[in-house]
DNA sequence: GCTTTTTTGTCACCTGGGTGACACATAGGC
DNA sequence: GCCTATGTGTCACCCAGGTGACAAAAAAGC
């Protein structure tokens, strides 16, 4: 067995985390911090499971992943010691958008983001969670959509990119959602980083198989057939 | 020339913008607040430059983008009526990320990133942005090197991979920076999303010039010429 | 309306990177 | 120290998607 290591104020400023926070602060932090071992290879938490906890990685190397349409493993990122993960529990009701294991045995310190957050800013949870996802839910949905696409084939991409445009200027009519935009197929082919040519050519494939039409220069896609065609889970919203 | 938009809290609920928020607040805000018409195609800000204010779209589209090694510009996101754009006004002294554009002629609303926190959150903007920056600036790193990956060749992506981790993991030694972390060349496949065989082939290749070296399983990477393989300017931090 | 510019559609051809296969090297396990 | 499992190096072959080129169709000016 391994030696349980000291989680002290000292510590956590040699690991430089919460380095904005005072002494006492971090000290009452601790208070609340649950300390665990984790096996090489143990899954802390899994994609879409609710998010009640946030984690500080004390020792080791932990592994963020994601599974591919195809089940393949996308490995998003490594943390270090010091790095706070499991931050989609800082949103609410938000899901876990990653699986988290470690990558080589670790220590980590698990607390409730609510006492995360009202012990180190002293501001109601609710109220900055709300603000986190005012602001910061952008760049989350955006990453989801990148760490998506590094696994997706070109057409994939496409009903990826069209979905979040969809959802972004997407009003429904009687022919699926009418997307009110002007988009080129240049401009498409920039979104999801291909040339003009191949979009066309799977824009048009899209339209022959319907999963999409265009009136004039206006898109009207089928949202759950373009989620059918990038691999995703029928919709659950 | 274009009527000016009315922006009171009516407007500012239709366009579901600061939906936490109480009326008050809004209220508020919007006299704090800005109000600006740009064109189609021109430049809000662009990236690199410090950020000094947060924007609220109130109706057009604008585009958020970003210029890859080989001068390519990679549309990142079209943001939608109601949604904040320039968030990394949000975290301490940090840069733009991206470039933002008028995609068409926009109404936009600006306000100081320390009135937006103080009049919505009631909370120190120095502490609220440190916390930002220790919470979601993970999140924030991750998407900047996938928004790289889009127009990178499988050579530049591992360089970018292996920057993040020297980043991270990386101690000094006399021969270069030193990754304390037992990396397969599978584990470095899954992080840019290649075949184990490519990323061995390119790693070779690496070692062949003088980009990095391995002492048994243990990697040594030289973080500049790194950053120029990877079509990154040389280091300013 | 007519002209100019921008977008779309479709080629033929090339290339970076995926795949499968297999030999060799290395590192743990015991 | 030996054995087995795991990682590395290198093929030959294939395919998705990039490139350049050009015609047809739509839009935008005027």
């Amino acid at each position: 067995m391994v030696r349980t290591p000291i989680l002290n104020v000292a510590t956590v400023r040699r690991l430089k985390a919460f380095s904005w926070a005072t002494d006492r602060q971090v000290e009452r932090l601790l208070g609340h911090m649950r300390l665990q071992y984790v096996e090489k290879r143990t899954v802390l938490f899994n994609e879409g499971i609710p998010s009640d906890s946030l984690y500080l990685l004390v020792s080791g190397v932990a592994k963020l992943s994601l599974r591919s349409p195809d089940d393949e493993r996308v490995l998003v990122s490594l943390v270090a010691p010091g790095e706070l993960f499991g931050i989609t529990s800082l949103m609410p009701g938000m899901h876990r958008a990653f699986r988290s294991e470690a990558f080589s045995d670790c220590w980590v310190g698990a607390v409730r983001p609510e006492v995360f957050v009202t012990t180190l800013l002293d501001c109601p949870f609710a109220e900055f969670s709300a603000m986190m996802e005012g602001t910061v839910g952008r760049w989350f949905a955006l990453l989801y959509r990148y760490t998506r696409f590094q696994s997706s084939s070109l057409r994939q991409k496409l009903a990826l990119a069209l979905l979040e445009l969809a959802r972004k200027f997407g009003v429904q009519d009687a022919r699926g959602t009418l997307l009110i935009l002007q988009l080129t197929h240049e401009d498409l082919a920039d979104l999801v980083g291909a040339s003009r040519q191949k979009v066309t050519e799977h824009m048009k494939e899209l339209e022959r198989r319907q999963v999409l039409l265009r009136d004039r220069r206006k898109l009207i896609v089928h949202p759950d057939r373009l989620r059918e065609t990038a691999g995703l889970p029928p919709d659950e919203k």
